[in-house]
DNA sequence: AAGTCTTGCTAACACGCGTTAGCTTCTTAT
DNA sequence: ATAAGAAGCTAACGCGTGTTAGCAAGACTT
């Protein structure tokens, strides 16, 4: 009889969630099936019953295990006593290195969203719309400072989250940099610019 | 009986597809339904098939029309005789007002080619990484000339293919700045760079 | 006005989906 | 060794899906 593995201090329902990343992240939320679900983790989909209470609770465990580290993070980097560009970066770096190191959680986490249902959706939305708006906040307060130069707020928090999306592409590519280089070039680009002054 | 409304030299197929975009943006490839798309032209959904072939045909078309838009564009930059940073600018301020003025065509084409079926599917993810290449030439040449800081071609192009696709959050903002705005803001970030210098 | 082509409708199909019920088997603790 | 609980299995459900067949209504053409 086919049993989930499990090793110390991981649940059988976090191999599940684990599996379920993989394939969301492959197939989309409502593609993937919890037939292909069963079949990744070794069992037959009626099994996974035991363990979970519904296809969808795997994604609410996947966007808000995400969206709580990105909040925790912002809480203690705002109390910090650095420059707001300095702020910036280790936020950016936060996120490259979440993309990184939680590749499949934080690429459905940021996709696949949509598909959740509404008591989570309309949390899972305003956290999302404070984070940014704190990530705005940091922006403008480097602006007023004059460290950093005159520009929406809004458009640059959007350009920097969207634009570390993109890692997942690098983490596909098969000719790829490192993950420090991968950060640096980021950091390089996202705060210098590309003109060379 | 209902009839699909057209103007001249709008096709009823250019009708539905248009309405697919809108749906597909809104609820993505798979969740969106035939009968939703009926619903939307005003129509029953076994009437569709009077004027497309299948639901994956809808996305061939939105696809391939974007991505033939994007190749046509950089063929015609790459044989300019202008600097690499002006021609960086240039692609840029394409992409911007393609998100801009074909957002959904374009958001669907970014996001659910995925779920393309397979002589189309190879065929779109070519053109995608032959693109990418072009991009990241002329960056490079632009490194060589000394106009761009020396950095990981490949990055930069995926930092501002993705840093666009930002703009989804722009389009549906309530107190959303103006366009000329955003396109200046994001040329100014990306190509200039946070820092004020 | 007649005939033809286009466009729409109703009904139905075969299929895959998420999930449940009821039973069996394996593991663990007494 | 045995009872209890955890974890698996098979079978099946109701439902929504994309799509087709066959027919009716509307719009052009002559």
């Amino acid at each position: 009889m086919a049993r989930i593995k499990t090793d110390k201090n991981i649940s059988r329902k976090d191999v599940i969630v684990n599996k379920a990343a993989i394939l969301f992240r492959e197939k989309g939320f409502k593609a993937a099936s919890m037939r292909d679900l069963a079949e990744s983790v070794g069992v037959e989909a009626a099994s996974l019953y035991n363990h979970i209470k519904s296809k969808t609770e795997l994604l609410h465990e996947l966007c808000f295990s995400v969206a709580n580290r990105f909040m925790h993070k912002i809480d203690t980097i705002e109390t910090e006593q650095i420059s707001s560009i300095e702020k910036v970066e280790k936020l950016l770096k936060f996120h490259i290195n979440e993309m990184i190191h939680h590749y499949e959680e934080v690429y459905v986490s940021d996709r696949e969203w949509k598909h959740l249902a509404d008591p989570y959706l309309s949390n899972f939305q305003n956290q999302r719309r404070i984070y940014r708006k704190r990530f705005a906040a940091i922006i403008e307060t480097g602006i007023r400072n004059k460290e950093i130069k005159k520009i929406d707020a809004p458009t640059a928090v959007l350009i920097m989250l969207h634009a570390i999306s993109g890692i997942e592409s690098w983490h596909r590519s098969t000719q790829k940099i490192s993950a420090t280089e991968l950060e640096e070039n980021m950091i390089t680009i996202l705060v210098g610019g590309l003109v060379h002054k």
